[in-house]
DNA sequence: CTACTTGTACTACCATCGTAGTACAACCCA
DNA sequence: TGGGTTGTACTACGATGGTAGTACAAGTAG
C-alpha cells in the first residue's frame, strides 16, 4: 500500500478513535516528512486531501489542525454516503464471487464477537 | 476498471448465476478477443488465472471449459477463504473510516430487503 | 504427416501513479 | 520590514501495470 494511503488512513483512524481531538495540531508537513523519511510533498498531499474532505483545516505559516466540521449534520450525511458507497463496492465484489448478502451477514456476525469495535 | 478484471468478473458471475454450466465450453480466446475488440492475450490471461483458481479447465487445440471442481469440498474451503479475505479488507477500510461492525451490519441488513440475491 | 485449431511465452510499448526535488507563496512574529 | 515559519505548485524521474504484437507450442482432425 502506497505511503500516502497509509498515512491518510492512520490520520483518519487516529481521529475516529479520539487519539487526535478536534482543534489539535498535527505535525508540520516537514516534521512529519522527516520523521517518516518521506518527501514533504507526500505529507502535504495527504493533508490537502483530508482538508478537501473537511477533516482537517490548514493555515499557512501556522499549521494543520483537526477540523470541527465533521460533527455537523452535513458531515454525518457525507460520512453515511461513504459508508453506503463502501458497502456498494463490497456487495458488488461479493456478488461477482457468488456470495449472497446472507453469506456476508453471517460472516460479519461471527466477527462481531471477536473484534469489539 | 481494467479489461481483464471486468472479464474475470463477468465469467465468475456467469458461472455463479448458472448462466454458464459445468462442462460448458467458453468462446475461444481469439473469438472472444475479436468480439470484445481486445487482444487475445488479455483473454488468455483471464482464462489462465481462472484455471489456476480451479474454475476453468483448458485443453490445447480444443478449448476452455467450466470445471466441475468448484463443487468439491476443497473448493468450498477456498471459496470461504476468499470470503473471509474480502470481509477482512472490508472491515479494515470501514474501521479506518471510523465505522463499527454494527454500522456495517445495519447497512447490510437494510440492503437485504431491497436486493434479493 | 500436414494443415488447422487451440492456448501460451516473450517482448515492447504506453499510460498511470507514487514519490522526490526544487522553487515559490502565504503568513506570523519580532 | 525582514527572517523564519508554514503549506503549495510545478516538474521530473522511476516503477508498475495493462494491453497489444508477434512468434511459438501443443493438440486435433483429415
Amino acid at each position: 500500500m502506497p505511503l500516502y494511503a497509509q498515512l491518510t488512513r492512520a490520520i483518519q483512524f487516529a481521529i475516529a478513535t479520539g487519539r487526535l481531538r478536534i482543534g489539535e495540531q498535527l505535525p508540520t508537513v516537514r516534521q512529519l516528512a522527516v520523521e517518516l523519511r518521506v518527501n514533504a510533498n507526500t505529507v502535504a498531499k495527504v493533508y490537502a486531501e483530508l482538508e478537501r474532505s473537511g477533516i482537517l483545516e490548514t493555515r499557512r505559516g501556522v499549521g494543520t489542525f483537526v477540523s470541527a466540521r465533521h460533527l455537523d449534520g452535513n458531515h454525518h450525511e457525507e460520512h453515511d454516503k461513504h459508508l453506503t458507497a463502501l458497502v456498494d463496492r463490497f456487495l458488488e465484489e461479493a456478488n461477482a464471487m457468488g456470495f449472497s448478502v446472507d453469506d456476508l451477514l453471517d460472516q460479519l456476525q461471527s466477527r462481531r464477537k471477536k473484534e469489539p469495535n
